[in-house]
DNA sequence: TAGTTTACCTGACTCAAGTCAGATAATTCT
DNA sequence: AGAATTATCTGACTTGAGTCAGGTAAACTA
């Protein structure tokens, strides 16, 4: 690993922390704890429910009530029983807490505002065209790639989405039912397998793999949700694929691809696929590709 | 101001502080508080006196004093009379102390490194260039520019590396006593003005400006650090020296520069200076610019 | 040389943050 | 119906972080 990069990344988290790390203490500025502050802030005009609030924030149950109490006892918060289930309840801000809330939006707001005000235009578009990376970036790098069920509800959301995009794109339209031998069954190991590529949890790519014979793995489904795309996604869920196929004793890995999709063919030979005749009856497929592992 | 900047500057703070937060809370994890943490990382390989631990991590000296005793309890670190005053101190590593800063040195690298681990080369390099572009905004954006005495000591250093630069661009090279008519004393209120201005303290840019008559001011002396150019100094301290003018009773502002200065001559034009004829005998000046206030 | 200042230390405190072991009431399971 | 589970609450605790009011010895100042 370049070393001169880690220097810059720690340089960089000292930097911020710093500087934009008091827009945080901004929080305790109105003289409150920095728990309840959060709390506040976390509970929002619309109001949450309890335990919603103690995974967010992460508080013991016993901490967060004795913080609700205390925003109670300000005349910030009320508490109410609300859904079916009478044991949860949902916590509310009142006229007051609106008002505070409202109170540390505006902090905010300004703390952000008086990191750009010394600066002119120009250095302003490049300061936040720069965060806007940095923070798309650091999201690509919490991405994590995992081998899941292909039948969860989330897969199959992944699944749509990919089939409704093909429709999209494929100049010939796109019916999944068609010349479709495939089917979730055959990614279920060890015949096949199926990966989700999750941003904070929530699916943002898919793909999958099934054997078609003892050493040959076809690569399918590769889709990467268009937020996500061009930051190595496809990269890595692929080679997550060929992991696994080695695994399962696969030689060589192909797939096939419609014209339309550019980025996916230049992805292939950019991972060291190569082009190869026809191997397979998918009406919809105009490239075939094969890698030895 | 921006709306969509000031929400993208929330945004990034959110998430770095999620993210890369996690940098900072690596400290805690070697089973010490944070404070303790910090003081040991602070103190460093080559030790460091108690005045400067205090200010730098802007301790009260009883708190500090405490941390001491139970760093020096683990064995990680000695606290020995030095200087020639016997009542300062000197808190230095012991080896145990020193390998603990290791320690903690390695965690960070591994954190940074987990975060780069999986990108692919094209993403890092976009993530740390954004980083840096990003920290060097943030320092601009802390950058103070204040009126301040010409004859201080840091006064003098911004102006001998201003003079060092001259001589060092134009092409007839730079005598600072050569046809100098104006000293320092003419920079101090209400016939003059010197403002400095500071990253953390430390000067990376000057300017200065003189009455030469009731309604008219002169701008001299403006010098930015390489540091930090590009970062829109040059036009604050500009500002604020027309400021300044303004409060003196000037109705215009004129200056005169050298021909191999190009970067001021397009400042001042995008600053509404207008080119005008030659208004004073310095012989290193080709060009004379002035602006109505 | 006596008084003041400085650099550091000690003890006694406060307050925030968080943990843990039950208690209580509603809900679900068997 | 009775037992187990769940969502929340209460009380008793620990630990960290930091403040404040002195105290001591060395160094400076008039």
């Amino acid at each position: 690993m370049d070393n001169s990069q880690i220097i810059q990344i720690r340089s960089f988290s000292r930097a911020v922390t710093r500087r934009v790390g008091a827009l945080d203490e901004s929080y305790l500025r109105r003289g409150r704890p920095l728990g309840e502050a959060r709390l506040l802030f976390e509970i929002g005009p619309e109001g949450a429910g309890l335990g919603a609030l103690r995974s967010r924030l992460g508080l013991d149950s016993g901490y967060l009530s004795r913080m609700l109490r205390s925003l109670e006892a300000q005349g910030l918060v009320s508490v109410e029983k609300l859904d079916g289930d009478a044991r949860s309840r949902r916590a509310m801000l009142t006229e007051k807490g609106r008002a505070e809330h409202a109170a540390y939006d505006a902090l905010s707001d300004e703390l952000a505002n008086s990191i750009l005000e010394p600066l002119s235009a120009a250095a302003r578009d490049r300061l936040v065209g720069a965060m806007a990376e940095v923070e798309r970036l650091l999201a690509a790098a919490s991405i994590a790639v995992e081998e899941e069920a292909a039948d969860t509800e989330e897969a199959q959301q992944c699944l749509t989405q990919y089939f409704n995009e093909l429709a999209e794109r494929f100049e010939e339209g796109f019916d999944p039912g068609k010349g479709n031998a495939t089917t979730e069954s055959d990614f279920i190991p060890p015949r096949g397998s199926f990966v989700i590529a999750r941003l904070d949890g929530n699916p943002v790519g898919c793909g999958a793999l099934r054997m078609i014979d003892a050493e040959t793995a076809e690569i399918k489904r590769m889709w990467v949700a268009p937020s996500a795309r061009g930051l190595g996604v496809a990269s890595r869920m692929l080679r997550k694929l060929e992991a696994i196929s080695a695994s399962f004793g696969a030689k060589t890995v192909c797939l096939d691809t419609n014209r339309s999709l550019k980025e996916a063919q230049s992805l292939y030979k950019r991972q060291g696929y190569d082009e190869i005749a026809r191997f397979n009856d998918n009406p919809y497929a105009d490239h075939w590709f094969a890698k030895r592992l």
